[in-house]
DNA sequence: TCTGGGGTCCTAGGACCC
DNA sequence: TCTGGGGTCCTAGGACCC
């Protein structure tokens, strides 16, 4: 049996650990550059906001509501979540994380903890995240990954407990017919309309279609997966994460690292452009890392207007791969910087750029020869690199970088105005009480 | 004026090669 | 005059998820 645990609200929910007179208050927290909702409480739900709503477009309504807004602070969400996958580990000691907010839990084998049955081991699980870290979350444990996520689903709209249990071939049937099928997890807006047009109203009827008819009109091998799993049989990997790993373990099962963002306003300087991609490309790195891996592709990305008419491509991308794989920032901005000069048209206004890495493996499979270098000064890099995520984790982000990244990021940072504390992790914004 | 970012997987067309 | 087929790489985009 798998357990989905998902944080309801979750950046909502680290909001009021923190300022707790925000409990019961209509509360929604912003993207990156202030741009969509993208986190709400119920109160603000029951308002009619809106997931991924424009914020200025909501503006005036949240307003006029006293609804309290808050730019997205990840370096507070971050440490939130690392603290509930602590707790989650306790209860199983196979953790598939899924987001930032939700992971998968595999029980099967814990029955000797759950004796007094699932349901109470569930409950549990919730009670004590609930304690030991403040944030409330929904349990749903069933066969399958994609009947666990439709029973968390269900659970979420129990009163109190927020927990469901689907053991039984009946119970989940009968959580299937509950379903509208456009709620099944991997069925999006596309196809939720088409199967509605086909008269598939509920999850209970998808599953109870034929398979050659889900090959056929939902997207062949990943429709057909999708419809076993609501059937009970598993075919999504459970692929635990190892939690207690140190920074710079190798992550498996990861493809790729990117670093993108929209610009407070449209560039067209090749010098801006140049250090914003300079400033992505460090970031990117620095996750590279922080999960010991190295890349030997890399792709640079500049986004135009999107919402602007026109049907000329949005976005423009050029790859290029590296001699062999590297983590080193430096050698990264380099063929990053080179990509970008020929890719950037003069006099295009860009809203977005960003460095995506991939061909990744394990770093340390030692690349002799890299870019030129032997293997001492190969070694030498690598303890520069290591001295310099020291010094940004010990000192703040940033506080030793490369020149390329440039002094002032004011004519292209993004949006974020409302922002709370990092109070879980800078000391200079530790959290205050006042008598 | 102002519409996120980070992922995964799949498909399609053009250029190029043999 | 007659103008194949298979492969790779690149770019772009669609669909889905959180």
């Amino acid at each position: 049996m798998i357990a989905l645990v998902d944080c309801n609200n979750f950046y909502v929910s680290c909001e009021r650990v923190f300022q707790p007179q925000l409990e019961g208050q209509p509360v929604v927290v912003l993207s990156n550059n202030d741009g969509c909702l993208i986190s709400r409480s119920d109160e603000a739900k029951a308002l009619g906001f809106e997931m991924g709503e424009p914020y200025h477009l909501a503006r005036a309504r949240l307003q006029q509501h006293g609804v309290r807004v808050f730019s997205s602070n990840y370096a507070l969400y971050g440490d939130m979540s690392r603290r509930v996958l602590r707790v989650l580990g306790d209860f199983t000691p196979e953790v598939d994380v899924y987001s930032i907010d939700e992971a998968f839990l595999n029980l099967s084998g814990m029955q000797y903890c759950a004796e007094a049955g699932l349901e109470a081991y569930a409950k549990t699980i919730r009670r004590t995240v609930l304690e030991h870290v403040g944030i409330p979350t929904a349990v749903g444990v069933a066969p399958t990954k994609t009947l666990a996520k439709l029973a968390n689903r269900l659970a979420r709209q129990q009163a109190e407990q927020r927990v469901m249990v689907l053991e039984t071939e009946q119970q989940c049937w009968a959580a299937l017919s509950q379903t509208s099928v456009e709620k099944v997890w991997g069925i999006g807006r596309r196809y939720a309309p088409k199967l509605q047009a086909e008269n598939i109203k509920t999850a209970a009827d998808l599953a109870g279609a034929s398979e050659s008819w889900v090959r056929r009109h939902l997207g062949g091998v990943v429709g057909v997966r999708l419809w076993r799993e609501l059937r009970g049989h598993s075919c999504l990997d459970f692929d635990p994460t190892e939690l207690a790993a140190e920074p710079g373990q190798p992550t498996p099962g990861r493809h790729s690292v990117s670093c993108t963002r929209s610009f407070g306003q449209p560039q067209r300087s090749i010098i801006t452009l140049s250090e914003a991609v300079a400033t992505f490309t460090s970031r990117a790195a620095e996750k590279l890392r922080l999960h010991g891996l190295a890349a030997h592709v890399l792709t640079v990305i500049l986004g135009t207007d999107k919402h602007a008419p026109g049907n000329g491509p949005r976005t423009h991308t050029a790859v290029v791969t590296l001699p062999t794989s590297t983590s080193d920032t430096g050698q990264l901005i380099e063929a990053a910087l080179q990509k970008l000069r020929l890719l950037a048209r003069p006099g295009t206004a860009y809203c977005r750029a960003g460095v995506t890495l991939s061909g990744l493996e394990p770093a340390g499979q030692a690349q002799l020869s890299m870019f030129g270098h032997s293997a001492e000064q190969l070694q030498q890099r690598q303890q520069l690199m290591a001295r310099l995520d020291a010094l940004n984790a010990r000192f703040g982000r940033g506080t030793v970088r490369h020149a390329a990244t440039g002094l002032d990021d004011s004519l292209w940072r993004g949006r974020r105005n409302l922002m709370s504390a990092a109070c879980t992790t800078d000391w200079q914004q530790l959290w205050q009480v006042r008598s």
